[in-house]
DNA sequence: TATGAATGAGCGTTCATTCAT
DNA sequence: AATGAATGAACGCTCATTCAT
C-alpha cells in the first residue's frame, strides 16, 4: 500500500503537481518508521524511497523529528477529521458509536500503517506539543460523544475518559492483533466486534 | 527467565550480592528503553544508570538486543507466571477472570514500565523467537481460560483470540490512559473497570 | 585494480579532480598500514591523514578490511603489470632475468612502501581471494619465464617455485637492508647484485 | 608444534617448576601472534592458551608490548645462540656457510613459528632497543663470518651487509614459500639450495 | 601468588545534516 | 529548487589493564 493521498492536492490538477515530492516523503517515511522503527530509519533510506535527494528532505522539513511529527499529524489529523468533524449529527447514541467503531474500520482497512504508527508514536521522545494537540483534538470528539450518551442515558454514568480508553483500547487491541495473524478484518468480525463492544459501554 | 546467570547467588544478604550487576543492567535498561525507545538508548547511558563500566554490559548480555530480549522475557515470563501458572483451579468463569483482571492490575500498579515495555515492544524488530516463545506461552493460558469460558456458556461464542484481544486491548488502554493522566488506578476504578469488560464477554 | 571507481575521472585537469579523494585515502591507508600495521592503524587516523571526514572512506570502501584489500591489489597489480605484461619477448634468458631484477628495483625505488605492504601483507587474514587471485597472476609470470629459462638451458635444473622464492626472497632481503639502513639502491649496487643473484640461477 | 622450551629450566627438576607459566604464556603468545598477528590476539585470549588467569600474565610482563619483546628476544637469542655462538672454529668458508645453511633450516623446522614470528616482526613498532640489540648481535656474527670468507678469497668481494640480505633473504623467501605450500624442506632441498645460494657468493 | 570480574578508552562504523554544485 | 558527496559526532562493542579477593 505504498501512496496515501488523503488531503486532495490543490491547484492545477496536471502536471507534476506542487507538493508532490513533500507527500512523497511523508509517504515513504510512515512506510519505514513502521517497518524499522522511527529511530531505526535512516533519512536517507527514506529520501531513496520517496525518489529525492537527501538534502531535500530537508527543504519541506526542518529535521527528522520535525518529519516525524508532519507524519503523526497528517494521519491523527485525518482520523480526527473523519470521527469528530464528519460524524453524524442528531443520531442516537448507538448509531453515533456505530459511526465511529465503522469508521475506525475503515481508516484500519484504507491505512493500516498510518494507524499502527500513530499508536506506537504517541509516546515516542519525539512527539511534540502541537502532535499532541492534534491527538487531544480527537479525544475531545471523543469525550462529548461520551457525555452526551451518557447524558441520554444509553451509556453507564461513570468518567468518560475511562470509557474511551476501555473502547479505543478494545479497537486497538483487536485491530493490532488481526494484523499480526495476517487476517483481514471482514464485515461479519467489525460488527460482532462492534456489538460486543457496545455491550461494555450500554447503561 | 531462560537468559544467562554468570555470577551464582550467594544466598546471604552481606555484601554487595553476586547478581546485583546483572540485575541492576536490567532495571536500568528496562526505564531507559521505555524513555527512550529500545533504538534511542544508548548502551553507555543505560551502564551509567545502572552504574557499572560500559564493557560491563557484554559480560552479562551478547550484545544490545540480547539485552533487550532478556528484559522482555524477565517481564513478560513474570506476567505469564502470575496470570497462568498461578490461576485459581476450578473457579466459576467469572471468578477466573476476575482473578486474570486483577492480576494484571497488580502488576501493572508493581511495574508499571515493564509492562508498557512489553506492550510496546512485541513487535520490535529485534526481539526474537525465544521471547515471542514466551509471549505465546502467556497467550496459550488465555485461550485455555476463554474456551473453558465459552463451553461453560458463561462467555459469549466466538474466536477466543477475537475476545482476548478485546480484553487485553481494553486493559491497556486504561493502564496507559491512567498513566498519561497521572492518576492512580483504584481499587474502585478496577472493580468498575472489570464489571463493564465482562459485560463485553457475558454470554 | 577491480575495487570501487564512484567519482568518474572528469579528464580535464583544471578543479579538484573526481577521484582524488579515493587515491588520497589508498596512499593514506598504505602510509599508516606500512607504519603502524593494518590492525595498529585506526581508520579515523588513515581519514585524517587522507584530508577527508572518517565517515568519507567507507563511501569509498564498505570496511577497513575491504580498503587494506584495494591497497594491495592496486599495488600488487601495478607491479604484475610491469613485471608481467610489460615484459620484453623474444629475449634471451639473460635479458629477461635483468627485466626483472631492475624492474623491482625500479618499483622498489618509486614505491618503497607499496613493496614492503604487499610482501607483508599477503598471509595476513584480511587479505581476500581476489587480492590473492593478484599474487598468483605474479607469481603464473614468473614461473612461465622460469620454466622457459630452464628449457633453453640457461637456468639450472629444479623446481622453478624454489628459484622464484631464492630470487624474491634475495630481492625483497637487499631491498629491506637498504631501506632500514637508509642507503639508497644505487645502478651499482643493483647491478652487481643482478650478476650475483644470475650466478644463483645459472646452469 | 605448542610447546617449545630451549632455555633449560633452572632450580630442581621435580615438582610444578618455576617459570613454568612464564614458559607457557611465551608459548601461547608465540602462537597467537602468528595466527592472529600481535594487534589482533587479545591478551586474554593468550592467557587462555597458556591455561592461566589474564591478570597472571601482567605478574610476568609489564605490558603486551612488553610481552612481544620477550618472545622476539627468546627466539632472536636463541637463534644467534646457535648460528654465532655454537658456530664451528677454524672451518674453510664453504664449511662455515654450510654450518650456517643447515642451522637455519634445522631452527626453521624445529620452530617454524618463531623464525615467522621474527622475520615478521622485526619492524613492528613495538619491539624496543633491547630487542633490536639482540638481532644485531646476530648480525654481527654474520658480518664477521663473511668478512672473513671475503678475505680468505672464498666469497666474492663487496658490501658483506649487501651479501648477508641477500642470503638471508634467499633463505627466508624459500623457507616461506615452502610453508605456505605446505611442502616440508627435504634434505635434498636443502642441500640443493645451499648449493644454489653458495654460488650466489662464490669468488 | 594467582585470579578473573570489572573497567573505560578507543576502536570500526553509521547516519542526521550541510553545502557546493 | 534539488542534489548527493562529504562530514564528524555518536553509536555498539572490544580488550589491555587493574584490583579486590
Amino acid at each position: 500500500m505504498p501512496a496515501q493521498a488523503p488531503p486532495p492536492a490543490s491547484g492545477t490538477t496536471a502536471a507534476p503537481a506542487r507538493g508532490d515530492k513533500r507527500t512523497a516523503i511523508l509517504d515513504a517515511a510512515l512506510e519505514l518508521f513502521c517497518e524499522m522503527t522511527f529511530e531505526g530509519a535512516p533519512v536517507p533510506l527514506i529520501a531513496e524511497r520517496a525518489n529525492v535527494g537527501a538534502g531535500t528532505i530537508y527543504r519541506y522539513f526542518d529535521s527528522k523529528e520535525a518529519l516525524g511529527n508532519a507524519v503523526y499529524q497528517r494521519w491523527k489529523g485525518e482520523l480526527k477529521r473523519r470521527l469528530v468533524d464528519d460524524a453524524p449529527a442528531r443520531v442516537t447514541a448507538r448509531e453515533g458509536f456505530a459511526h465511529w467503531w465503522r469508521t475506525l474500520w475503515a481508516f484500519a482497512i484504507e491505512h493500516p500503517q498510518a494507524l499502527a504508527f500513530c499508536e506506537n508514536h504517541y509516546h515516542a521522545p519525539y512527539i511534540d506539543a502541537q502532535s499532541h494537540a492534534v491527538g487531544e483534538g480527537l479525544h475531545d470528539g471523543a469525550r462529548a460523544f461520551m457525555r452526551a450518551a451518557q447524558r441520554s442515558g444509553d451509556v453507564v454514568r461513570g468518567d468518560p475518559d475511562v470509557l474511551i480508553a476501555l473502547v479505543m483500547g478494545a479497537f486497538k487491541g483487536l485491530a493490532k492483533a488481526l494484523q499480526e495473524a495476517g487476517k483481514p478484518p471482514t464485515p461479519r468480525l467489525i460488527n460482532e466486534s462492534e456489538e460486543r463492544v457496545w455491550e461494555m459501554l450500554r447503561a
